[in-house]
DNA sequence: ATAGGCGCCTGCTGGC
DNA sequence: TGCCAGCAGGCGCCTA
């Protein structure tokens, strides 16, 4: 579900409805989410002010006023979302936390439990976690010169290479196959055939769609919904995700879909360079 | 070290 | 109507 756009859609919704709050109370439900939430973890947010949202990569930080970082991922069916105290707990809702004053409830609902909620002692912590997953640099602004050499550096195919966070973070299945149509790039292409102005291409491409969803306020294909619980809209504008037969908006021929990287792959066989 | 495959979960859809 | 296979936006672990 959540890539980049949705995460950053969740996080500038959020950020006006919690920023301020103190969390009074939390709890959480039964079942165990990818990563175990730790009970010790209520007593150490009890009391505390959220000082910002962000996000990185698809993780949803918040930053608490003690330093410690209340981070999220939403695997692939996670809602983040504030809503008001009074409303009723959907099922499948993991997390909850009551905040101060008009602030509601932040809620976590993740129906597949892929998706994880873990507290960090300080910001340091965290960049440790991020470093030891190798997490990649954000996707807007690029340096030229890392990405061309991160092409010619591995043996995979464009799709593969995407949807690795550790060269880029925040593209997932869906963008990738948008950024590659973008960029009139075969998925199945290698990396390293990329020449300069290709690699630019694409790095340009990754940045366009992600900007086109976040100004769509994301996808909702099924599950995903904003920090306010609104859908998103970009569902409407795929070129080429989930339009499997339907012609290619630029050329018309029907638009193919191939497993790749273990995922659906969805890509235009005539206007896409192969080879 | 790197790349590919599998499994984790639940729910929905389409074919029979 | 019922059943079952296949599929879904993510990632981490295992193996070769």
């Amino acid at each position: 579900m959540p890539e980049l756009p949705e995460v950053e859609t969740v996080v500038r919704e959020l950020r006006p409805l919690l920023v301020g709050r103190r969390i009074q109370k939390s709890w959480a439900g039964r079942l165990a989410l990818r990563k175990p939430w730790r009970r010790a973890w209520h007593g150490r947010v009890a009391g505390r002010r959220v000082a910002g949202v962000r996000r990185r990569g698809k993780w949803v930080v918040l930053d608490l006023d003690d330093g410690q970082r209340l981070v999220f991922h939403l695997g692939m069916t996670g809602q983040l979302t504030a809503t008001p105290a009074d409303a009723p707990i959907a099922d499948h809702t993991h997390l909850i936390f009551d905040l101060d004053g008009e602030g509601g409830r932040l809620r976590f609902r993740d129906v597949r439990r892929f998706g994880s909620a873990t507290l960090f002692a300080d910001d340091a912590e965290l960049e440790a976690f991020f470093a030891a997953a190798g997490l990649g640099p954000e996707p807007f602004d690029l340096d030229p010169v890392y990405w061309r050499g991160r092409l010619a550096g591995t043996a995979r195919n464009l799709k593969a290479v995407l949807l690795d966070q550790r060269l880029v973070a925040g593209v997932g299945n869906i963008y990738a196959d948008e950024a590659l149509f973008e960029a009139r790039l075969h998925p199945t292409r290698l990396a390293s055939t990329l020449d300069a102005r290709a690699a630019a291409r694409l790095r340009r491409a990754v940045e366009t769609v992600l900007k086109r969803a976040i100004k769509r306020r994301g996808a909702s294909i099924r599950d995903y919904v904003g920090g306010d619980g609104r859908r998103g809209e970009m569902q409407y504008e795929f070129r080429v995700y989930g339009r499997t037969g339907e012609p290619c908006p630029r050329c018309g021929t029907p638009i193919r879909r191939v497993r790749l990287a273990g995922r659906s792959t969805h890509f235009c066989p005539q206007c896409q360079e192969g080879v």
